[in-house]
DNA sequence: CAGACTCTCAGGTAAACACCCCATAGTTCA
DNA sequence: TGAACTATGGGGTGTTTACCTGAGAGTCTG
């Protein structure tokens, strides 16, 4: 054998979309899948499984969004990188996917061969940004560097997020303590906890609220003919 | 040579996603991707020069969305084979994907073989709808068999959509039956008509689809941190 | 180390909701 | 002129929320 492989796991809840990735990823030599995942959840279960050097992570999944996830890695295993990998350069989580401990940031606009460039830089501890995303970083870190913005996202933590998550996918919740795996008591009180800190006292405030925050997608349709 | 190959035209604005679906087609023999479109204006124009038996149209694209380009391609070109590739298949796209003149329509979740399998069902002169998009144009196909003089008016009365926008605006039945002026037994009937005309069964989903549809607004708010 | 969060869960109550059954009156249309 | 749709109601039942008090275990931090 030559050298070690860079192992990737790849998490978009796309089956066509994964799929076209590995095949265009195994094409390289030095990379190899090995996993998909299929939502946020799964890929964070996934990576404490097969500790793949890199994670190349949709944001928009279902049940766990990708920067959530991707904090979830950051936090159990820091040696792992993960390289976001989103339809948007303008959404609003751009902003913060250096927080959640990203080592990259990629469009989908992106060509297979720069996005292979990108999995060898941050495999080798080094970041990638898209342009048009790496300007929006560098405009957002000047910006913060003088003023501190949304209060009241900020004030929430991490596991109410993804409770908010939830709540704004439908799930009820009696089905959201079976995802996380706690009681519903416990849900509850995250709800409750939501809702004072948001101000917002029903759920369909606290979805409009996800969508506007970006934690969810609204599918946006035109023309309803 | 053996046989005539499928001709195709891939639409999407996504690099990536191109390069991953071309990779995929040309593994199979009987298919040939002949160009690639990155936004519905590009599509229409690539069509008409290429004439290709079949174009995989994404929806979300730039300068004009895919439902757009799919209707003036039929017009101009009503041989040409339309097979949708959408991200979500539970929006209000699929409802008039048909009457834009697509031949299929079929979800990202679509393994690639499936893609592969609706791509020759339509260049054959058949149809192919992803099960879960099957399902809601077959309810909606019934619905319009019956009543043909308002093609447009068959989804939700106006009674409904003003009832639909109170519950996303966060009102309880008690709230809106006041607005009303009527009493909230009725309210509740209007939201179970609601409920099962869209298949939606709770009010979080209510909300992204009065979203979506555009009933309300989401407020825009960004910037963390 | 003590206070401040965070996450976890308990019990309880009143309200609201989802989903059934049913009916009446008006409109629309084949 | 019926059949179908629409809007308006009533009754009932079981589930789910919203909101409250209380509390133990853990982490983080000044």
């Amino acid at each position: 054998m030559t050298k070690k492989r860079i192992t990737v796991l790849l998490a978009d809840d796309h089956t066509i979309v994964r799929e076209g990735l590995r095949n265009m990823l195994e094409l390289e030599s030095d990379l190899e899948v090995v996993g998909e995942a299929q939502d946020g959840r799964q890929a964070v279960a996934m990576t404490l499984k097969l500790k793949p050097a890199v994670v190349l992570m949709d944001i928009a999944m279902p049940l766990l969004n990708g920067l959530e996830a991707t904090r979830q890695i950051h936090t159990a295993l820091p040696a792992t990188r993960v390289l976001i990998l989103s339809a948007h350069g303008d959404d609003a989580y751009v902003n913060n996917s250096n927080e959640c401990g990203a080592s990259g940031f990629v469009i989908k606009q992106t060509s297979s061969h720069e996005v292979c460039q990108a999995i060898r830089l941050v495999a080798s501890g080094q970041t990638f940004f898209s342009p048009s995303v790496g300007q929006r970083i560098d405009r957002l870190k000047k910006l913060s560097s003088q003023k501190r913005g949304n209060p009241r996202l900020e004030k929430l933590t991490a596991r109410e997020v993804e409770v908010l998550q939830l709540i704004a996918e439908g799930k009820a919740n009696k089905e959201t303590a079976a995802i996380l795996g706690i009681g519903i008591k416990t849900v509850e009180k995250h709800r409750e906890h939501l809702m004072s800190k948001l101000d917002i006292h029903d759920t369909a405030g606290l979805t409009r609220y996800a969508i506007g925050a970006g934690i969810i997608e609204s599918r946006v349709q035109l023309t309803i003919l």
